[in-house]
DNA sequence: TGTACCTGTTGATCTGGGTCAAGGCACCCC
DNA sequence: GGGGTGCCTTGACCCAGATCAACAGGTACA
């Protein structure tokens, strides 16, 4: 069987070896070949803008590897980012001609793309195709409503701390961290400046709350973007959210 | 042909003269036979909570008439809106067993509810539907992010101003205000406590600016709730948005 | 070796919006 | 009429976080 690696999922795969090959439990040789056909790949450099809001989109795509920021900007130069793109999200909107965000890579990134119109097609004519991007949407909005959440009515602290607790938990699901136990350690993808772009701060409130976390023991910093978690249930504590943590599936 | 109530769509079946016969412009009579099977009203009064966050969910559904709200509560008590539900507006999430969010009427509210299993069963086997659903959920993620950049990096002001173009704009496109043209007027649906809930402020604050719009001539109460806009291209300017006014579809 | 640049930290000060409090208006029920 | 009660407005004051500014590594390059 052909491997793929657009990445639909990473948990209805679990006993797959390669990571990154997802449709493959349901798609059969043909509809993988079809996929084959249209795919390609593409990579960035961090810091590089790969899709301006308003560029003509002729790609879907799907993070391979690195991390990539989605965000805003108003026309002062406000910006704020409205999503993170992790290893397995989605890139674009099928139907949609022109981007409406930019989209940022943040470390080197690579994209497994799929030329718009006959990955179109195919969500037409492979039924699971749409359902599980279907699943993935709504997944990512219940991650926005949650931001919504952290934007409007959380303090810089718990910004911070709900920004971590994240990153931490994302990490560890995709295999990246330690364990979701008690110490967890992981690397920041982000500047500063980017973490505060995604809180609705400053970089200078970002940094002093980071300092002032570090100062009350909840993190430990190993250079400025290696994060050490002495204990995930104190984290968070800080985020202001019930103690699961979370939403319920 | 059966008039189904679900409303997947009130743009893709203009020609329907009833509004809210949705999918019917693509499923045959077999499959209009099978939602009207499982699919059954509930009403509401103001101020109701339909759905408790955690509550089991055993069905989904619709909104026929009446706005109603999306909302997260911390257990301090903060709270923040994170959806606006207008008829046509989808309530629920296919898979998931506990509902999220509360659901809150905020008027007199009618919902066409479908049993949630046969529901699933439904959309695996009827990919229209699910293309369908994609399609909404993918404008409410972009709704979602547009809130996204209000909470995060807007002033008072601007945050009213968006929120007040935002329901006159979707009111226009209901058909239920006025033209979008010049001036526009229509009822605000929401408590200034809920304006304030919905876009990370306090009840006094959104007083404040709305009675600063008024002063400034941006706006015009008729009562409390009745909003006549005199230029719509005024109001978009207090939004802080660039000139065209929103997402490009 | 120097200087330029980038990222991050920290301090001093300012201010938008939060908090607390009083009061106004409309409506309802006794 | 009188007294609730719900919703809204306005005033006075305060504080979390923004703003402005200085400085400290790190590293790239001349």
């Amino acid at each position: 069987m052909a491997v793929l690696d657009i990445q639909f999922t990473s948990h209805d795969c679990g006993s797959c070896p390669i990571r990154h090959r997802a449709v493959c439990a349901r798609c059969d040789d043909d509809e993988l070949a079809r996929l084959e056909e249209i795919k390609y790949y593409r990579s960035f450099e961090p810091g590089q803008t790969l899709i301006w809001s308003g560029d003509h989109m002729d790609f879907v795509g799907s993070i391979v590897s690195g991390v990539a920021t989605l965000s805003q900007t108003m026309e002062d130069g406000r910006t704020q980012m409205v999503g993170l793109l992790l290893p397995s999200d989605f890139v674009g909107r099928p139907g949609r001609e022109q981007a409406a965000y930019d989209v940022t890579a943040v470390t080197d990134l690579t994209m497994c793309c799929f030329r718009r119109k006959p990955f179109e097609h195919l969500m037409e004519t492979t039924p699971h195709v749409a359902q599980r991007l279907l699943q993935m949407t709504l997944d990512e909005l219940d991650a926005a409503r949650e931001w919504m959440l952290i934007l409007g009515r959380k303090t810089a602290r718990e910004k911070i701390a709900s920004l971590l607790s994240i990153i931490g938990r994302r990490d560890a699901s995709l295999g990246l961290g330690g364990p979701v136990g008690d110490e967890m350690v992981f690397d920041l993808p982000l500047t500063r400046e980017a973490m505060a772009d995604y809180l609705g701060l400053t970089l200078e409130t970002v940094s002093r709350q980071v300092s002032a976390l570090k100062k009350d023991g909840i993190i430990a910093l190993e250079g400025k973007r290696r994060v050490r978690v002495p204990s995930y249930d104190a984290l968070l504590a800080e985020t202001g959210d019930d103690s699961d943590g979370g939403l319920m599936a």
